[in-house]
RNA sequence: CGGGGCGUAGCGCAGUCCGGUUAGCGCGCCUGCCUUGGGAGCAGGAGGCCCCCAGUUCAAAUCUGGGCGCCCCGACCA
């Protein structure tokens, strides 16, 4: 009991209060907490299951909302905004969609100190006022489609959370369109799939598997349910986004129709699609190590550190300048910080601004003035380089593009070391637990083999593949035996 | 909602079993000096409804009863 206590006291003592957090070896869901607190990204609120996102977390969903709109607005979305109170007869409408959503919704009940003659509920999506409206708006192909992408918080009663993973209230967007037909919805959907695939890939630096949900884990009203799954450091699944097809079945309950060219009256096909904070949860874990946080440098909301170290005044003075210098072409360029901070000393400063991920620091005393030349240190690898002022910026440059690029590199091996194919339910039962990872397994397509998957392993079919993790082939279910045709991902999942 | 842990300074904790000086320790914070190439040092200082309410007692952080809250692990979910 007591050496229980004592090592307890000491790993606290240890950590965030003096040098390092504690490591991923040690406990890895309190890492991901040290990693979030020491970067200052968010900080719990007096709400349970809330969370207030401090300036450092804002600033990188900042720079992905920018990255995510231009996107979106290149795929010829617009943006809008919908009220976040929906009438409770709307959410009644569609009826898989109640039953999906009603558990975990808050409701308002009073307001302007009376009871409400209809209670409101907060969205927890917002099909629904949505589709209200766009039965105002829809009554000719010629109406067709809309593209309207919303950012917006929404809440979600959750029974447990977790800082950016699951909180009761999140930030996130939900594109919602309307289409003439269901192969232009379909396209749509596939379509912001790829986008939130590209957006994963190419900014968060973070391999992801395209897929289709199982009927069971798609989202409640939607006729298919595509997405993007991505491994964590500790072998987990992470929904990293989701595209939905709606068909009709919202236009059926808001009885949204549209006269086609020939004038029949037709229901309209939709889409919906988001993502949300819960991405830099996903940022966190990927990419950071246990001395804090890693961030892709397309994300960083700092990409470069400055970090003058200087003796006396006159060095100081000398030092400052240079930097002066060296930066007076960076605005614009790349986004740095110089940290003249007085009184902390540089490796206190280097430690602090590793743990808040910015990609790469740049160290320039006496020395490096006298030899034209600073020090360069990566925070991915911490490969730490003499480089010449000469063309710096360039080299700077250059050494954020293979940061990122080498992010992406070493976590798409992470991934693919820890995709197995996999045949024997028991050798399954076993390594699901130990080591982990994902798993390409054959399933024969019924609810009932999926259920047993979950309540014997705790591990859930994440999606059936599309992309290059595609494994088409004759095989049999690894839970009953029955004919399979292709093999599914399986990985317990966040 | 079940299981576990915990509420004492901004943070992390000791003290509680066995009631009794002025409630401590580390880190952080403030002032000054000195420093600055991987979390420096010295000196001084500020900071507490000991989660809340009730009870027992000459006396409660400590005992009793009730309440509230938070974290972790499970069932549900982006």
């Amino acid at each position: 009991m007591l050496i229980a206590i004592d090592n307890k006291q000491n790993r606290r003592f240890r950590t965030i209060m003096s040098k390092g957090l504690t490591t991923r070896a040690e406990d890895y869901s309190r890492w991901y907490t040290d990693v979030i607190m020491a970067a200052q990204l968010a900080d719990y609120s007096p709400v349970k299951g809330c969370m207030v996102i401090r300036p450092n977390g804002y600033a990188l969903w900042e720079k992905m909302q920018a990255a995510l709109d231009k996107m979106f607005k290149d795929t010829g979305h617009v943006n809008a905004y919908f009220p976040l109170f929906i009438p409770e007869s709307f959410m009644k409408k569609e009826a898989e969609h109640v039953e999906g959503f009603a558990p975990e919704c808050a409701v308002v009940t009073h307001g302007g100190g009376k009871k409400l003659e209809e209670p409101l509920f907060i969205r927890p999506t917002s099909e629904t006022i949505i589709w209200s409206m766009y039965k105002k708006w829809i009554q000719s192909h010629r109406d067709l489609p809309i593209l309207i992408n919303q950012w917006a918080n929404v809440v979600r009663w959750e029974m447990r959370t977790r800082l950016f993973l699951r909180t009761t209230e999140f930030l996130w967007q939900e594109g919602h369109t309307a289409h003439a037909t269901a192969e232009e919805a379909e396209e749509e959907t596939i379509k912001m799939m790829n986008v939130y695939a590209k957006f994963a890939q190419d900014f968060m630096a973070i391999p992801v598997i395209r897929g289709i949900k199982t009927e069971q884990e798609k989202f409640a009203g939607a006729v298919r349910t595509y997405c993007i799954e991505a491994m964590m450091q500790d072998k987990r699944a992470l929904q990293a986004g989701t595209s939905h097809n709606l068909g009709q079945n919202f236009a059926k309950a808001f009885d949204v129709t549209f006269q086609d060219e020939n004038g029949d009256l037709k229901l309209v096909y939709a889409t919906s699609w988001g993502v949300s904070t819960r991405l830099i949860g996903a940022i966190i874990m990927t990419h950071s190590d246990d001395k804090g946080l890693v961030l892709p440098p397309k994300l960083a909301p700092v990409q470069v550190v400055i970090i003058p170290i200087w003796k006396g005044d006159d060095q100081k003075d000398a030092v400052l300048q240079k930097v002066e210098e060296m930066t007076i072409q960076w605005n614009g360029r790349f986004a740095f910080k110089v940290d003249d901070r007085e009184g902390y000393r540089p490796g206190w400063k280097y430690n602090e601004w590793e743990q808040r991920g910015v990609p790469l620091r740049i160290e320039i005393g006496p020395k490096d003035v006298e030899n034209n030349q600073v020090m360069m240190a990566r925070r991915d690898n911490g490969e730490k380089t003499a480089v010449p002022m000469a063309n710096l910026s360039m080299t700077v440059e250059r050494t954020l593009e293979t940061i990122q690029n080498d992010l992406f590199k070493k976590a798409l091996a992470y991934r693919d070391e820890n995709l197995i194919e996999i045949d024997s339910y028991d050798e399954f039962k076993e390594k699901i637990n130990d080591p982990g990872g994902f798993f390409w397994a054959h399933w024969c397509g019924q609810n009932a083999c999926e259920d047993r998957l979950q309540e014997e392993t705790k591990a859930t079919i994440r999606c059936i593949p599309i992309d290059d993790s595609k494994r088409v082939e004759e095989g049999t279910c690894m839970l009953c035996g029955e004919p399979s045709h292709e093999r599914v991902i399986m990985a317990k999942a966040y």
